[in-house]
RNA sequence: GGGCCCUUCGUCUAUCGGUUAGGACGUCAGGUUUUCAACCUGAAAAGAGGGGUUCGACUCCCCUAGGGCCUGCCA
């Protein structure tokens, strides 16, 4: 049976790094078993959802390099919900309630202050018809609740292992507003019931509602499908993910340069028993991927490493997977260039500052002004090639006597303007004769 | 208030009762580069605190301290 899982955004904003978190786990899953994944775009709320951000959301798995075999939207499926909740009401699960936000939170406030928990006390289920009708008059509307059965729910976590919840501590779960509109819980239940979802993959923020929902599930007589619940992400500090931090989304790193495989290299191994080290393609990390090697504590997204694994994927990427990033960032400089500054780079943008090294301008580091003129006078003629840069050296060692880092550093200050830098073999051919006698001179260029 | 989960080198983590407590990043040292960066090799470096259980505990139980999630007419 090839497995089938989803992923689950609400348009109602753009990804962000816990949703793509969200998003790889299920698709190195589904990757690793042979198995789908469904894209469910769940616009049930259709006040804050928009097709602006549901393109987004595409557009940024789309970047990611995640694609998925289906997608389904719920805004199109109401009459399906329906269906349901009417199957529900006949079986007295799904019962109205006429409290309004303001009584329930004053309910919940009045058992929080007698060190009661804030569960709903199903005062609803007590209404006579006559009451019902009686606030029917007054205009008031019904929200409905879903009747838990106050039985524990157990299943076996992919990743947490035995799970039990008691259902008799929760409240009634409210499945459609007083508005009509379906809360996440139905449509949630229903749509993988009718998807065939095999495995609910979700982060630990759900585990209560997988107790809920598997009463849903067996209420609506659909299939159980398996659930694994992983950590959530904190920040590097330990705390909560910051909000910088936490809406982080996949179009800034996009904007700043960030490589896909990167962010999907550090967010699949961050929390798991495997090093936090670059993968270059998604295959890679399905196969290395494992229930069983993420750990139960939060997982911390840690910028300073993500850079790291960045410049990893960098490091191995070669010309011709650069080379069309290059021509978007105007630093397409030939095969010989990319290959000399690739090591040094962090961000891909980073690229630019070696493009003004060999086509200038820069400013170049002189600290004696007698050495750099008479390194000057002894720059080869003529096309440089991989040895020039070592005839170079040789007779500026010989002229002056200098050595080692002495000989090596007010050059490379000098034709670079930096103090650190790729190999300068490598550099001084695309510098070039006169750009690099006009630095040697002081001249910026 | 209640429920669930977590706490091992500086950092992220492995260990599912008996290990020289393993790896990665960082750090330090060496190598390579006639310089730096990058790269390669090596080293130092750990079980929150307190009680139990056991021949034996990082591992199981309890308490304390510290963190995370849930407890919504959000998802």
């Amino acid at each position: 049976m090839t497995i089938r899982l989803r992923f689950a955004p609400s348009p109602t904003g753009r990804i962000h790094v816990g949703n793509v978190r969200t998003a790889l786990m299920n698709w190195l899953f589904a990757l690793s078993e042979g198995g789908q994944v469904l894209l469910r775009i769940d616009d049930t709320d259709t006040a804050r959802s928009t097709k602006a951000f549901e393109q987004s959301i595409v557009d940024d798995l789309a970047w990611l390099g995640l694609n998925w075999s289906e997608r389904a939207n719920q805004s199109h499926r109401f009459d399906v919900y329906e269906k349901a909740a009417e199957k529900l009401k006949a079986a007295g699960l799904l019962y109205p309630c006429y409290e309004t936000e303001d009584e329930l939170d004053r309910k919940r406030k009045i058992a929080q202050a007698t060190g009661k928990p804030p569960v709903y006390d199903r005062a609803a289920l007590k209404l006579s018809g006559a009451e019902r009708t009686q606030f029917e008059a007054e205009g008031r509307k019904p929200h409905w609740r879903f009747k838990l059965s106050g039985a524990r729910k157990d299943w076996v976590d992919l990743v947490r292992g035995a799970q039990s919840i008691d259902t008799a501590s929760l409240s009634d779960p409210v499945l459609i507003r007083e508005d009509g509109a379906f809360l996440y819980t139905l449509p949630s239940v229903v749509d993988d019931v009718d998807f065939k979802i095999t495995h609910i993959v979700r982060g630990e923020d759900h585990v209560t509602n997988s107790g809920v929902q598997i009463e849903i599930f067996e209420a609506l007589g659909g299939a159980l499908p398996a659930f694994g619940h992983f950590p959530l992400l904190v920040g590097a500090d330990g705390g909560a993910l910051s909000k910088r931090i936490g809406s982080l989304g996949v179009g800034e790193l996009a904007e700043e340069g960030y490589e896909p495989m990167a962010v999907l290299s550090h967010l699949a191994k961050i929390g798991t028993s495997d090093p936090v080290e670059a993968r270059l393609t998604i295959e890679q990390l399905a196969e290395e991927f494992s229930f069983e090697k993420i750990g139960r504590a939060p997982a911390r997204f840690d910028p300073e490493e993500l850079k790291r694994v960045n410049a990893a994927v960098l490091h191995q990427l070669d010309y011709a997977a650069a080379k069309p990033r290059l021509a978007e960032l105007g630093a397409d400089k030939g095969e010989a260039f990319w290959n000399a500054v690739r090591a040094n780079l962090v961000l891909l943008p980073d690229v630019s500052a070696y493009v003004r090294i060999v086509e200038g301008p820069i400013e170049p580091i002189i600290t004696d002004p007698a050495f750099a003129s008479a390194a000057a006078s002894l720059l080869p003629s003529g096309a440089y090639d991989a040895a020039s840069w070592g005839a170079f050296t040789n007779a500026v060692k010989e002229k002056t006597g200098a050595k080692g880092r002495a000989l090596f550093m007010p050059l490379r200050q000098a034709l670079t303007g930096m103090d650190h830098g790729p190999e300068m073999a490598a550099l001084f051919p695309l510098i070039g004769e006169a750009r690099s006698r006009k630095r040697l001179m002081g001249e910026a260029g």
